[in-house]
RNA sequence: GCGCCUGUAGCUCAACCGGACAGAGCAGCGGACUUCUAAUCCGCAGGUUGCAGGUUCGAGUCCUGCCGGGCGCGCCA
């Protein structure tokens, strides 16, 4: 209908001498008394045209009036205010788009204004270092309903999970787990529980003997007792206890001389990221590809970014360092892209890697980062123009951190001293559905506090069963209905639904297309969130004003169907969210 | 000091490329269940959109300057 309009006034206003640039919109107006639609175009036609807006609207209402519109659809075009043009629907077009709904069934919501390009969502893109923290339940919620909203517009869209596994935190994260390994070894209690044949009772004497420990200062003054062999930066979590443990049930101890961190390093890998899995896949994520950094050395792709840069002379040495002239383009410092070491630094493989992504095909590239990201992308994008690359086609989704909030206060967490709540935890405390609403239900860009004791709550204060309540709800109606013989006829009389609440419900419904095609190019879903509570309200308000069982048989059909609407609505909206609808509560 | 984000009702937040009277939820007060789910609905109260200028027919939205909060500013990721 929207567009259908715009269709219309386009035609109108170059008749009436409007720039050929000029497109006109229409938006659904704040005050249901004016009208369905509105369009402000003539007002800002008024300056280009030199004559005063309310008199443009009345030509442009006149002339409009004189096209062939289909009276099944528009039942009024009124000028208002100070020169608004307000569209009224006919009540036949809400009847047809009811069915419309229907016919569509699990797909309605879904458009094609992707039409079909291949769009990749990087997102969690956490390293196997730890278990996924709530900050990370953040990235992962939101890049993944992103990645339903480009699905549900159109995009051919690949999820994608980048880490790394190499360099240096991973050798810290080794150097921990070995050091947690032979704490637990070094317990004259272990005995019956080892194999001491052979050397290995002398090898294990010698630990006894040789076990030590220290202390390491983890901010505001406090201290933790680890071993001696304890990484100055390394992972106090517990976690990496039962990763050494695991170790020993597999072999004892064996790899107590080992030089080799490889054995520990892979342990560790392994059960961090089946961990990590299993974590997102409660969340109901499914990616489709995981990409490590490495691969861009093996492919030697790293290496052609660097000398396709220094071809275009973007690049210089100084200092046994290679430099990326970031100064050339706004930046107050330039950006070291290879160490003195030798070894890049993480910007160079990301320039690469979103190389690749073009390499790849894809032609819209969203990347979701923590706002601590936010000073390193710009090179990174830059450096993917100057490879002549379209870089307007990424978009880098910033979201601004996350705070628990118990009993009012802020929850303390210190990742330094591994005192952090997990995304399992919170997921164990609050619930798979309330974890990826809370998330969604702000901006992104603002900070968001996730209240606990709001979220825990099962009741009415909870803003998720508000949408799942009002979708069982209906679901129980039908129920009921059928059971005491209301027949869902296909052939239904929906222009018998004429009560304001029926009304007000059916134009909420059709609403969704647009929402999600605006949720999917703001990358907000929030708007998705705050849509459906509307629609939960225009339900709850037509539960109230009209009944289905008791009335006449057409009446009470024609209402079913539009309960059926709602429930689609409702279930396909909460899909893209990620969150489920429940037939009962 | 510089860059990005942010400041809207007591609290948490909406407000669709600048549009008509700034809206919800929670908290507060008052109402509605012999009824298809009261996890609901209705009403009342609550605001100088941080402050000061500017652009515009029109500003919460755009520009400038202040003030407050967050995140960055490494040969770490």
């Amino acid at each position: 209908m929207k567009a259908y309009l715009e269709q219309e006034l386009s035609a109108v206003l170059a008749e009436m001498g409007a720039p050929p640039d000029f497109v006109p919109e229409f938006e659904i107006p704040n005050n249901p008394e004016h009208g369905d639609l509105a369009t402000n175009a003539a007002l800002q036609l008024a300056r280009h045209l030199r004559r005063a807006p309310r008199q443009i609207a009345e030509e442009i209402a006149t002339r409009l009036r004189q096209k062939p519109v289909d009276p099944r659809r528009i039942a009024a075009i009124e000028v208002a205010g100070p020169g608004f043009l307000n569209v009224r629907f006919a009540h036949t077009y809400l009847a047809d788009r009811i069915a419309d709904i229907l016919r569509q069934g699990d797909a309605y919501g879904r458009t094609d204004v992707g039409q079909g390009l291949p769009a990749i969502v990087e997102y969690v893109s956490a390293n196997p270092t730890g278990p996924l923290t709530v900050g990370h339940g953040r990235n992962a919620v939101l890049g993944d309903t992103i990645a339903n909203l480009l699905d549900w517009t159109g995009y051919a869209v690949t999820r994608e999970y980048y880490f790394n596994d190499a360099g240096r935190q991973m050798r810290v994260l080794a150097q921990s787990v070995r050091a947690r390994y032979e704490q637990l070894l070094a317990d004259p209690d272990m005995e019956p529980y080892l194999d001491l044949s052979g050397d290995r009772r002398a090898r294990w004497e010698r630990l006894l003997d040789t076990f030590d420990t220290k202390d390491i200062e983890v901010g505001e003054g406090e201290t933790v007792e680890v071993p001696a062999s304890f990484p100055e930066d390394g992972y106090l979590g517990e976690y990496i206890f039962d990763i050494a443990r695991s170790l020993i049930e597999r072999h004892g101890l064996d790899l107590l001389d080992a030089d080799d961190l490889t054995p520990f390093k892979q342990a560790a890998q392994e059960a961090i990221f089946a961990d990590i899995e299993r974590t997102i896949r409660r969340l109901g994520i499914e990616m489709d590809t995981y990409f490590n950094e490495h691969t861009l050395y093996e492919t030697g792709k790293v290496w052609d970014v660097l000398e396709a840069l220094r071809e275009r002379g973007h690049i210089y040495e100084a200092d046994g360092a290679v430099w990326f002239r970031t100064s050339a383009f706004g930046k107050d410092k330039d950006t070291v892209l290879v160490k003195s070491t030798g070894e890049p630094t993480y910007r160079l493989p990301d320039i690469a890697y979103h190389v690749d992504k073009f390499e790849r095909g894809f032609r819209k590239i969203v990347d979701v980062f923590g706002a601590d990201h936010i000073a390193t992308y710009p090179d990174v994008i830059k450096g993917v123009e100057l490879l002549g690359y379209d870089a307007g086609a990424i978009e880098v989704v910033i979201y601004q951190f996350v705070t628990l909030v118990r009993g009012g206060q802020p929850v303390k967490m210190s990742t330094r001293k591994a005192n952090y709540v997990t995304l399992d935890e919170l997921m164990d405390e609050v619930g798979e559905d309330v974890t990826r609403f809370f998330f969604l239900m702000r901006s992104p860009n603002t900070h968001l506090e996730f209240d606990l004791d709001l979220a825990r709550e099962a009741s009415d204060k909870n803003p998720v069963f508000y949408l799942q309540y009002a979708h069982a709800r209906i679901c129980s109606i039908l129920r009921k209905a059928e059971e005491v013989g209301v027949t869902f006829a296909e052939d239904a009389d929906l222009t018998r639904l004429t009560h304001p609440s029926e009304e007000a419900l059916a134009k909420t419904l059709l609403q969704l297309p647009e929402v999600i095609q605006r949720a999917a190019e703001t990358k907000e879903p929030q708007i998705l969130a705050t849509y459906l509570r509307d629609v939960a309200t225009a339900f709850s308000q037509f539960y109230r004003d009209c009944r289905i069982i008791g009335e006449a048989q057409a009446l009470a059909t024609a209402r079913m169907h539009l309960a059926r609407a709602t429930r689609l609505t409702l279930a396909n909206g909460l899909t893209v969210l990620g969150i489920s609808a429940p037939g009962q509560m």
